[in-house]
DNA sequence: TGGCGGCCTGTTAACGTCAACAGGTACAGT
DNA sequence: ACTGTACCTGTTGACGTTAACAGGCCGCCA
């Protein structure tokens, strides 16, 4: 009686433990686990031994015991917003597989959503979580005023340079400068933007470079049409432009933008590449399937979710605290929504 | 001299432990245990003097510690092939908000690529894991011959009755009706499909249900044209079918395909919905602003990636292996894709 | 011969937590 | 006064692993 609770002791073990693996080797722990960690001087016999009694019972060590011993987890921490975003998604993805193939585990910490709430509230699971350090997905204007764990390794991917982390990112200025010169190029008179929100520093640096690179050519700046990354903000910025004759050439901030933005051609009649020319930003899976297919400014997710994964886990090795920049090259591909403007009144 | 390690010792402990704070109160161990667990019999002035002994040192209980004593680890495991891909992505993030509200942290398990070997990989590091369970977001097709670890609770998310796990996933089979009925509804004489991999259960799902509506009908089954789920493969089936005349409806097996399926069109000057009437199968953010806006089956993955963590998390709980599936309704979305056949020749 | 260094193995203790048990105290019911 | 019960707290030991240490053996060199 006076069992007032009903999950009691250790549940069943799922595997043997490194004592029963030293039983039937008839060794010591230590001797195992000296196997399993593959250190120096284990006699090649008994190594045999052991590696065969772990078969034998199918021997797998026991991760909480060790992190618990060593104090470090062998996994690393991802906070991430919106999963399904093209770029969250391929970088998650790239940092996966760089992770599993150093032998890190990947805990995914979602942001549940936009509030500050729900960032603190994710910072906050953190303390709790076994992670050796944390790769930041989540733009870092959504950061303010939320603290990281102190003595935790942080690698950010975000184009601020706000935060005292390694940053690694696509090259945003660049890609933007690619997309602007590459219309230039082609004989346009200036280039309009539809821009990504206000308060992100990609869409921000996006639109700098633009506005820029646009000065640099001694062009007049067009005013910025705003846009919140999705698909229907480009629709609406593309009703607004279509009825301008004298826009000739557009360069949304994303690939998606840029798909509501050749609707909105569509339905209006204008013509693409042969009214008006559009570049995206992102380069997914799609837009070389567009109508027509879109040229755009690739970005290397894989690269970048790579080298976030790098730089981490030369922090964690190393222990110390370094503040450098990865900027990874975008590079335009060019397909068929540019094309030189109509010589209509020149 | 002899320091063959750089390594040494447990790392400089990030946070306090239960034994600071149970100094600080003054109580022991076991009571700051208490509090942290909301056991009852605590004292309403010692929770309070441990609670503030906690804030004051930042305590954060020790995953690893209690996860070695308890035998669980309040984790769940993902096995997600091409997290990149419209389903994975999305399911991928209701589970992990599900999990998340739920207390379970997740462990991202990907599988580098499609072959055997990899899937085989991503498991056998399961052993090692420290996860409660498994949900395997993996198409079963590729899981032949592969073991997954006895004893550990799984859901599959898939179509396939193939294996003795619990199964949640959208049905497919009453979305490719839907579709199917859609456009016999609208007048057309029979309906073409392009279809997902051979391998796939979804994709086979889908198409076997096409079939099936089509005899049920009574119409002539056209032959079905292979895909892979890529804009590529739709934009090659579109080049097959335009220059069809009698093709007048087109279900493609996701709505990928029908977006390469729609370039197809409109590069032979078939015009949507005038000459062919297509519907696609997600409902990806997109789709309602392609060109023109994609009548398609929306899924709800949510419901799915919710529906796994909780047939999971039951399992975990009862300790009963549950062999049931739960099927999720999709709906069909008419957006301008569609539309009844012109008149030519009746 | 003694001593030294490389190799191999075992013993011990500790990481932080919590279940089980062993007391306590206080109060109600008999 | 005695028993029972609800409430509160502390002690002990164990989960599985590995760092640190201790000790043994062997061969080589002086």
């Amino acid at each position: 009686m006076a069992t007032d609770s009903t999950a009691s002791g250790p549940v069943t073990r799922r595997g043997a433990s490194q004592a029963d693996v030293a039983r039937i080797a008839g060794v010591s722990g230590q001797t195992v686990s000296r196997v399993a960690n593959g250190a120096r001087y284990v006699d090649a016999a008994t190594r045999e031994r052991v590696l065969s009694a772990m078969r034998e019972v199918g021997y797998r060590p026991n991760r909480a015991a060790r992190a618990l011993r060593s104090g470090r987890f062998q996994s690393i921490g991802v906070i991430a917003f919106e999963l399904s975003s093209v770029g969250t998604t391929h970088t998650l993805d790239a940092i996966a597989a760089a992770a599993t193939q150093t032998g890190y585990a990947i805990n995914l910490l979602p942001v549940l959503d936009a509030t500050q709430d729900a960032v603190r509230a994710a910072f906050d699971q953190l303390g709790e979580q076994a992670v050796d350090g944390i790769i930041i997905l989540v733009e870092t204007h959504r950061l303010d005023g939320v603290a990281v764990p102190d003595g935790l390794p942080v690698v950010v991917v975000d184009s601020s340079a706000e935060y005292d982390y390694p940053i690694v990112d696509n090259d945003q200025a660049l890609g933007a400068r690619l997309a602007t010169e590459h219309l230039l190029d082609l004989g346009h008179e200036t280039v309009w933007h539809v821009a990504g929100p206000e308060l992100s520093y990609s869409a921000r640096r996006r639109r700098t470079s633009w506005q820029e690179t646009l000065e640099a050519h001694g062009r007049t700046v067009p005013p910025v049409l705003p846009g919140d990354w999705s698909t229907g903000a480009g629709y609406e910025a593309g009703l607004r432009l279509a009825d301008k004759e004298e826009v000739t050439a557009v360069f949304t901030a994303n690939d998606q933008m840029a798909l509501g933005l050749l609707r909105a051609l569509h339905e209006r009649g204008r013509r693409v590449p042969d009214d008006v020319s559009v570049v995206g930003f992102d380069d997914m899976e799609e837009a070389a399937y567009f109508w027509p297919p879109l040229t755009t400014v690739h970005q290397s997710f894989d690269e970048v979710g790579r080298g976030a994964v790098d730089a981490l886990i030369r922090e964690i090795q190393s222990g110390e605290h370094e503040h450098q920049e990865a900027l990874v090259r975008p590079r335009l591909v060019v397909r068929a929504s540019t094309a030189a403007p109509r010589r209509t009144n020149a």
